[in-house]
DNA sequence: TACCCTTAGTTAATCGTTTTACAACGAATA
DNA sequence: TATTCGTTGTAAAACGATTAACTAAGGGTA
C-alpha cells in the first residue's frame, strides 16, 4: 500500500539508533532509556505514521500472530457464519488475525490446505465445519491446532462441538413441562453425531415424562429436501397415531414442513399442536406463524473458544492435553408450544 | 509448524549456492543451469520437504500475495457467503490468500480495518458489504482497492454491485409473459440502491406490458419484520384491489408472507396468485410450497470478480480507470407462476 | 596471443525488524 | 588509584528468501 515509514526512517528522525527505536516502541525494555529520549522516538514515530512492518517481525520472531482458518463450507453454510466471527473477534481480541482459506472433508484437500497455512507460518490451524461430524484428518498435524463444530477420528484433537443432548432438551423439557404424553419426533435418520445426540434426548425427556409409544411416535427419514420431508413425516404420523399433540423436529426446516401438514389438517400451532425445532434458521423460526420455539447451536462459541484454546497452545510453553468441549447452545422461545389439547379426537379438515 | 527445511539447507544438502537452489526452485532462470545441477536441487527440496517460506519472500519481494477482505458482515448474513467463495477461489487460483477481517460501515472502523491489513502488507484490498448501498470510505485509501455489493460515496473506485433492474426484470418478465394485467408490488420502502433499481424494474414491466393501476397497486413499508410485512401487505393491496392476479415482493421473506396472506384468503397459489420474490433464499424459496420463483443476487460473481479485478490492478504496471460493474443475478424458476386466474372476483373462505 | 562471448554458477546486498552482546561514561566503592 | 557497577545506548547478527552484479573457465575468432 501507500509504502510506510521504516523504523530506520523513525530512528533518523529521533536522532538514535535503530535498535533504541525498536525497543522503546515495542516497549520490551522502556526502563532503559531516559524518558527523554523514549519521548523523541515516539514522536517521530507518530509523525512518520510509523506501524511495525509484521511481515519483517514475523520473520524475525519466527512468529506471525496469524491464524490458518480452513473452513469446510463455513462461510457459505446460511447459518454457521457465526462460528467465523466468533474466532475473528476472539482472534482480534489478542492482536491476531485471521488467514481464511476453504477446504472439503477429504483428507488430501485439508492436507493441501494445511500446506499453504504453513507456507504462510501460521502460528496454528483451527479446522471448522460447517455441521458436526467426525474428520479423517492426514498425518503430519501442525503442532498448533484445534477443530470446531466437528471432532478428529482416531486422534485426539482439541474440539468443539454442540452438546446435541442438552441442548435439545431444553426444548423438550418445555413440551415436557407443558404437560404433553403424546410426543412424536420426526428426525433425520443418517449416521450423524446430531441425530444420535438428539434422539437420545428424546429417549431421555420420554422417560422423564412418561411419554407413551415412543417407538411408534418416532419417525427417522434420510432426506435432503427437508421441509417436504417433515410435511410427509407428520402426515405419517399423525396418521398413525392422531393422538399426538407435540412434535419435536430434528431441525426447524423439518418444522416448517410440521407446520404446513398441520395447516392442512386443521390442527392450528400450539392450540392443537406444539412444534419446536433446532438450528433457529431465523428466516424460518422467526418468518413462521407463529414463532418456532426452537435452540441454536453455539455457532459463536464454538468459534471463540476454538480460537481462545489455539491460542493459548500457540503462547504456551508446555504441552496441554487436548480436550473436547461439548457447548449448550441457546433456547428461543416463541410461541409454537403450549399446553396439549384437551379434546384428543379432533375434526379434522382439509382445504381444497 | 512443525518447523520447515530453509533454502539453506537444501542447497547444502544439493552442494549449490543458496543463489542456485533459489534460481531453479523458483524457475526464474531455468535455462541458467545444467539439467543435472537443478535436478539435484530439486531432489534435495523434495527430500526435505521443502516449501518456500512466504514471509521471507513477501519482505524480499515487496509484495505478500496476500490480500485482505474487509467484510462488512458478510460472512455471517445467510446468503452472502458465496461471496466470500467468489473471492477466494479466484484468488487461490492466482495463488493469492486472503487475510480476512470485519468491519463496521462506520468511516473509523474501516479506517482500523485498513491499518490493520497495511500492517500486514497485503497487496490489495477488496471492502466486501452485505447489502448493496453506498459507503463512506475515509481518507488515505490504499493504492489497490476495490468494493464488492456496495460502491464509494464521492470518489470513483472499482465496484461490482447488483444490476438491481435487469436482475427483477427477468421474474417481473415471467409474470408479465403469463399474462397478468394486474400486478402489484410489495416493496421495502426505504432509501436503498436496492428498492430503487427494484421498483425501477417494476415500473419498466408495468409499462412493456400494460400492467393497471400501478400506483394503487404498489405497497411500499419500511419494515424489519419483513415476512410479517408481506402478510399485512398483502391483505391490504388485496382489501383494496381483488383483481391482483400476481405479486412481486421486494424478496423472499415478503414472499413468504405473501404466501401466508394468501393461504388464509383461500388464494392457491399459483392458480389464484402468482407471486415472484427476490434473493433465492434456499431455506424459503426451496421450502415453500410450491416453491418460489425468484432471482438470486450474483454474490459469488461479485466477489469473483471483484478479487480478479484487484488483482489486476496489483499485478499492472500502469494505473487502471476505475469501473462500477453491475451483474445481474439468474432466476430460478419454480411453480409460483401460472397464468392469472380468470374469474376475477372469487368467493374468499376465512380459516378459523 | 589477445580479446570477447557463453556458460554455469557464486557473492553479497537487501527487505525491516528484533535482540544479544557490547561500549562508553560517570559514580560509587574498595 | 583502581575497580566495579549502573545507566544509557549502539553495533551487528540474525530471520529466509531474492536478485543484481560478478567470476571462472572454456571456446571461438581476429
Amino acid at each position: 500500500m501507500s509504502s510506510r515509514a521504516t523504523l530506520r526512517e523513525v530512528s533518523e528522525l529521533a536522532e538514535v539508533s535503530v535498535a533504541t527505536a525498536s525497543l522503546v516502541l515495542s516497549g520490551k525494555d522502556g526502563s532503559r532509556f531516559t524518558e527523554e529520549t523514549a519521548q523523541r522516538v515516539r514522536d517521530a514515530a507518530e509523525k512518520l505514521g510509523y506501524r511495525t512492518n509484521r511481515l519483517a517481525r514475523s520473520l524475525r520472531q519466527q512468529s506471525t500472530r496469524v491464524i490458518g482458518l480452513l473452513s469446510i463450507e463455513v462461510a457459505t453454510t446460511p447459518y454457521a457464519g457465526a462460528m467465523v466471527e466468533g474466532m475473528r473477534s476472539a482472534a482480534r481480541a489478542r492482536d491476531y488475525d485471521l488467514l481464511f482459506n476453504e477446504v472439503t472433508f477429504s483428507k488430501e484437500s485439508i492436507a493441501a490446505g494445511l500446506e499453504l497455512m504453513s507456507d504462510h507460518r501460521v502460528d496454528g490451524v483451527i479446522i471448522a465445519s460447517y455441521y458436526h461430524r467426525a474428520i479423517d484428518l492426514p498425518d503430519n498435524l501442525p503442532k498448533n491446532i484445534v477443530i470446531a463444530d466437528a471432532y478428529a477420528k482416531k486422534i485426539e484433537l482439541d474440539s468443539f462441538v454442540p452438546d446435541e443432548t442438552n441442548s435439545y432438551l431444553q426444548v423438550l423439557d418445555l413440551i415436557g413441562k407443558s404437560g404433553h404424553k403424546h410426543v412424536g419426533l420426526i428426525s433425520d435418520g443418517r449416521d450423524y453425531p446430531a441425530v444420535k445426540g438428539r434422539k437420545e434426548a428424546f429417549l431421555i425427556a420420554a422417560e422423564k415424562y412418561g411419554w407413551h409409544d415412543i417407538q411408534e411416535n418416532m419417525v427417522m427419514m434420510n432426506s435432503d429436501a427437508e421441509t417436504e420431508m417433515g410435511y410427509n413425516a407428520f402426515n405419517l404420523l399423525f396418521g398413525r397415531n392422531p393422538q399426538i399433540t407435540a412434535v419435536a423436529a430434528y431441525n426447524d426446516q423439518i418444522a416448517m414442513g410440521v407446520y404446513e401438514a398441520a395447516r392442512e389438517l386443521g390442527l392450528n400451532i400450539p392450540a392443537d399442536l406444539s412444534v419446536v425445532g433446532f438450528d433457529n434458521l431465523e428466516l424460518i423460526s422467526g418468518a413462521l406463524r407463529p414463532g418456532l420455539t426452537t435452540v441454536e447451536l453455539p455457532h459463536f462459541e464454538m468459534g471463540r473458544l476454538a480460537a481462545e484454546r489455539l491460542i493459548e497452545r500457540v503462547e504456551s510453553e508446555d504441552e496441554l492435553p487436548p480436550e473436547k468441549v461439548a457447548i449448550v447452545g441457546d433456547i428461543f422461545v416463541r410461541g409454537s408450544v403450549a399446553t396439549p389439547r384437551t379434546s384428543v379426537s379432533r375434526k379434522v379438515t382439509r382445504i381444497h
